[in-house]
DNA sequence: GACACCTTACTGACCAGTAAGTAGAGTGCT
DNA sequence: AGCACTCTACTTACTGGTCAGTAAGGTGTC
């Protein structure tokens, strides 16, 4: 009957979730598995039971934001570009009312240099996929009249979605630099709400 | 007469020369006195002698920033803002092209909450007098009619400089993101040149 | 002989990762 | 019902490496 919760334990996901505060408060170098099995209350090794080295878990958490993020656009497939954009905003809210965390593409490409190859190969596709959705957005928001901006949708598209990333690390310094930064992403695609 | 080169030796600044490298590729909490002794071909305490603790050797970092950036300012006091902009694109394309290091106010923002409490103060007035500056060039660029845009100076000013630091670092995924978000910020201020 | 600038030699903390053991839950066989 | 077996999910105990940081000694120069 696997009653209740799960039929495999839920530490692997408690895990994960730990894991992802973690990373995107302080980063993948800065953070250990002691950390982890501290706040979880196990020993060490039994996270190096669910996940035995340190990259298995980095990728796992990659993976899981992938298919998350997938589930993201397909429940947002139904709205306009601009409900769309909002959606994104909100996301980065989130982050950001969380204890100041950033976005996983901006601590990813950040210490992209230092992260074994496995989750370089997966932090890639990630951050790829997130720049054609950002450009996908900027080209619909123009082939329908929403959007109105200078350049092409390749180009806006990137630097919408590279200034929110900036954003959020900027925020830990600047309070007010992600909502400014919004409402100037929303003049410069010619949107209402600045 | 201190002849040449220095009245003090010279170890002290080729220590600040490696661990900038080493920090603007690998970050502050990446990266050990053994890359910078070894590389500089002494011991371990050799690094310890100069800056006794890593924090000494990150502040010191910080301030030299601050001292380059103010002396870069006081270069371009007589430029239009437009040149003054060209001069920061500069800047960057040389962070991309040396290893594909990221700029400095991207990585000490990325790790803040991770840094300690000295470099943090030194890296958020650091990040602060850039922040300035940008939003200093886009208001002139306005009020000499050089530059046109939708959203306040220091709106875009942010929004600018919060694009060029997210740019660095999707350049390390996406080769072309630098050149193609400096373009479209020309685009977004009515710059020539897109 | 004082000082700047190193060295050797060390400490203790933390790190990822491993090996071996164990408790409990389920499963199947008699 | 009782017992053996297996598997999952841990535990304790450990290794070797790396880390920042320190103490004490040496060496050359003014």
């Amino acid at each position: 009957m696997t009653q209740g919760s799960d039929p495999k334990t839920d530490t692997r996901k408690r895990i994960l979730d730990i894991a992802e505060q973690l990373l995107l408060s302080r980063g993948f170098n800065a953070f250990s598995y002691q950390h982890i099995s501290s706040e979880l209350g196990v020993r060490n090794a039994a996270i190096h039971y669910h996940f035995p080295k340190k990259s298995d878990l980095g990728v796992a958490l990659i993976q899981r934001y992938r298919r998350r993020f997938q589930r993201f656009i397909d429940q947002q497939a139904a709205l306009d570009p601009g409900a769309q954009l909002e959606a994104y905003f909100g996301l980065s809210d989130s982050y950001y009312r969380q204890h100041r965390q950033i976005c996983p593409s901006g601590i990813l490409s950040t210490e992209f240099l230092t992260l074994p190859e496995e989750m370089q190969r997966e932090a890639a596709a990630f951050i790829d996929e997130m720049r054609l959705w950002a450009v996908d957005i900027t080209r619909r928001g123009a082939a329908c009249g929403q959007m109105r901006y200078a350049g092409t949708p390749e180009a806006i598209g990137m630097m919408l979605f590279s200034a929110l990333q900036g954003a959020l690390q900027l925020a830990r310094i600047d309070d007010g630099a992600l909502d400014t930064i919004k409402r100037q992403v929303r003049a410069v695609l010619g949107l209402p709400g600045h």
